[in-house]
DNA sequence: TATGAATGAGTGTTCATTCAT
DNA sequence: TATGAATGAACACTCATTCAT
C-alpha cells in the first residue's frame, strides 16, 4: 500500500482503487506480449484509458507499477494452488490436485505465466526477489505434497523434494503455455492427462487404469 | 566484381567473420545478463572490442543480432542433444542420455537457457519463430525417444509423446536453472539423480533402487 | 476525458499553440539558410527555446515539422496573392497586382521562397505533395487573371493559361530572389517596373509609350 | 584493360573515365531527385556499380563529385546556349532560339535543372559560388539577346537587361520543369509556343500570328 | 586502379519522469 | 485525484571517410 495519507485504509474500491486495477490489467497485458523493456509508460496509460500521469501519481514509476504487478499475480498463483488441496485428499491426490489447478490457472492467466517464466532467472532485476520468493511459495505447495508422499514411504525414499518441486513446477507451466500457445482449442482435460501420465511413477499410481483417486 | 556472391555464404572466414563471432560472443554474455532491453550496442560493440558501426555493419541492427544469436546458439542446443543419444541405446537409456545432456548444456550455457525461456512464449517478436523452430527441434529430440519407448508398448500406451516431450524439456531447463541459480555448488549428479526419479515410472526403470548417487 | 477532442484543432492556443509557433519560426529561418539537411533537431529546439523533446512532443519529428512548416509558408503566400487583387481591377491590373504582391511576400519571406524552389520539383519527398497542392493554388491566382485576360480576347488568343501562370510564377520567384541575393540595395520599385516591362506584351498596356506593336 | 602506372595525362577515356563518368551520371539522378543531403556515397557507388572506396578514390569525397558535377553541368548548359543564336540573326530570332534552346537541354537534362534551381540562393554552401558564376553566364547570354534589342530602340528603351535576362531565365527553367513534372507528354512545340507568346511583346512580333511553329 | 571492412562523430528518436494546473 | 505538456538523458542508427589489401 504506501499511498494514503491523512485517513485510514478504505476497504471500498472508489476511483482510485478502479483505477488502479485497470492499470494493473492493461500492464499485465502488454509486459507478456511485449516485455517490460518494450512496453511503454504511455501504452499502458492508453490502454487502461488514463492519462500517462496518473500511472505516476498511483505507482510512482514503471518499475514499481511492475513490481506491484508481479506479487499481486504471483500471490494469486500460490493462492490457487494451496487450495486446490483438499485437506482430507491424500497425498496423491493432493498432488494430482495441485498440478489440475496450476494448469487451469495458467490457462486463465496466460500473461502472468509469460512473465513468470521470463523474470524466473533474471537475478540482476529489481523484482527478482519479489518473484522468487513467490516462485518459492507455489513450488512450495508442491513440495509440501512430495513430502508427505515420502513421508509415507512412497516411490523413491531419497527424492528431493524441493528440487522435483521445481521440477514439477517448471513441467507444468511449460506443458500449460505450449497448449495455450500452439494448441489452445484442445480441452484442458487432455493436458491433464498427459500430467498425470508423467507424473503416474511418483504418485505410486498403476499407470495405464487410474481407477482410483 | 565486388558485389556480394550468390548466397550469403563467405567461405573464407576471414576479417570479417572473426568481428562476426566476437560480437556473437560478447552479445550472448551481456544479453543473457542484462536482457535485451536493457543492453546497449555501445556495450556489446566495447567489449567485443570492435566500433559500434561494425555491429551495424556486420548485422545491421540490435534485433537481427539478437535473431542471429539465438539460432546460433539454439542450434548448438538442439545439435548438443541429438548428439547425446548413442545409437545402440535402448529408448529408457535414450532419453536418460537425452536429459542428462540437457542438464550439462545447460550448466555449461546457463546465459543461452535464460534468453530461451525468456523468449519462448513472447509471440509478437521479430526472432520468436526462430526460437520456436529449434525449440521445436530439442523437443523432438525428446518426443523421439518417447515414441521409441511408446513403441515398445511402455507403460502408458496413450501417452501424447509432443506434449510429453514439452514436459519433460520445462521439467530439464527448469531443474538446471534452478541448480545454477539457487545451488550451484551441488554436484551436478544429484540433479540427475532427481530427473531420474521423476522420470521413473517412464522409462519403465525399477523405482526403488537409484544405486548411483 | 484526457483524449484528444475530435479534430485536431484545439482552441485555446495555451501553451501548446504557443510552443509550435516557436518552433515554426526557429524552423524556417534555420532550414531556409542551412537547407533541411543540414538543420538538426538541436538546433531548431535551442533557438526555439524548449528542449529537443518538444519538438517530437509537438510534431513527430524532423520530417513531419517540415512538412507542416512548408503548408504553413506557402499557405500564407497563396492567401497574399488572393488578397491582392482588388474586386473592381481589370485583369490587367489584377495580373499587375498579383505580380507585385509576390515581389513584396518574397522580399519578406526570403527564406521560404528558397525552400519553394528548391522543393517544388522533387518529387519523391514526403512533403511534394504539399509543396506541389499548395504551388499549384498559387499559379492559380495568376492563371485566374491571364483568363479573364483572354476571355476580353487579349492579345494572345491561343494563349495556355495554365503553362502561362507557371511561367510568370518562375519570373517572379527568380527576379525577387535574384534582386534579395546579388542587389538587395535596390528599391522594389526597380524590380516591378522591370517585370511590367516584361509583362507588357501580355497586359496590352502602353508600356510608358509602347508606339510600335 | 592495362595497369599502366606512371606515364602521363591520358585523354583517351580509359577505365578511371569510364569510372568517372558512371559516377556523374549516378550522381545527377539521385541528388537531383533527393537532393544532396539524403543521397547517400552508399547509393551512388551502387548506382554507378562499383565499390564505395572509388568514389573516394576518384574525386576525394562526397562534396568535391557534387561541385565537380555541377561544373561538368552547368558548363554544358552555358555552352548550349551560347551555341544557339546563329551569328546571323536578328536580335528578336536570338532570343526565341536562346530560349527554345534552354526547354530543349532542359528537357534533356531534368536532373540538372533541378540541381541549378535547388542550389541557386543557397548562398552557404560550398559550390555556391561555382553555380552561382556559371548561372551568370547563362542569364548572359540571354541579356546579350536583350542588349542589341535594347541598341535597336527595341520597346522597352529603359528595360534592365540584366534582371531581365534573370526573369526570362527564370521563366524558362520553371516553364520546362513543369512540363517535365507534370505534362511530359506534351510536345515541346506547346512548351515553345508558350514562351513565344509571353515573349513576344518583347521581340516585338507581331503578337497574334506565331506563324514559326 | 579499385575494393569493402571498419570506423566513430553526429543525429534522429524514444520514453520514463516531472510538475503546473 | 488526475492531467498532459514539457523535459533531457540515453539510445539506436547513419554515413562520410579511411586504409589495408
Amino acid at each position: 500500500m504506501g499511498r494514503m495519507s491523512a485517513s485510514t485504509e478504505r476497504p471500498r474500491s472508489g476511483r482510485r482503487e478502479a483505477t488502479r486495477r485497470r492499470l494493473f490489467e492493461a500492464a499485465v497485458d502488454l509486459i507478456s506480449e511485449q516485455g517490460y523493456g518494450a512496453t511503454t509508460v504511455d501504452e499502458i496509460a492508453e490502454r487502461a484509458g488514463v492519462a500517462k500521469g496518473t500511472v505516476y501519481y498511483n505507482f510512482g514509476g514503471k518499475s514499481e507499477l511492475y513490481t506491484a504487478l508481479m506479487e499481486w499475480g504471483v500471490t494469486r498463483l500460490a493462492d490457487t494452488l494451496k487450495a486446490a488441496v483438499p485437506p482430507s485428499a491424500s497425498p496423491g491426490e493432493g498432488l494430482t490436485a495441485v498440478l489440475r489447478a496450476g494448469v487451469v490457472f495458467i490457462g486463465e492467466h496466460e500473461a502472468l505465466a509469460r512473465l513468470l517464466m521470463a523474470e524466473a532467472w533474471r537475478t540482476n532485476q529489481a523484482w527478482y526477489a519479489t518473484v522468487r520468493q513467490i516462485r518459492t511459495e507455489a513450488i512450495g505447495v508442491i513440495s509440501g505434497q512430495l513430502d508427505r508422499l515420502a513421508a509415507e514411504g512412497a516411490p523413491h525414499p531419497g527424492l528431493d523434494t524441493g528440487l522435483a518441486g521445481s521440477a514439477l513446477f517448471g513441467m507444468v507451466v511449460t506443458v500449460a503455455l505450449d497448449w495455450r500457445t500452439l494448441q489452445p482449442e484442445r480441452p484442458v482435460e487432455e493436458i491433464h492427462a498427459t500430467l498425470a501420465h508423467m507424473t503416474a511413477g511418483l504418485v505410486g499410481t498403476p499407470a495405464s487404469p487410474p481407477k482410483n483417486v
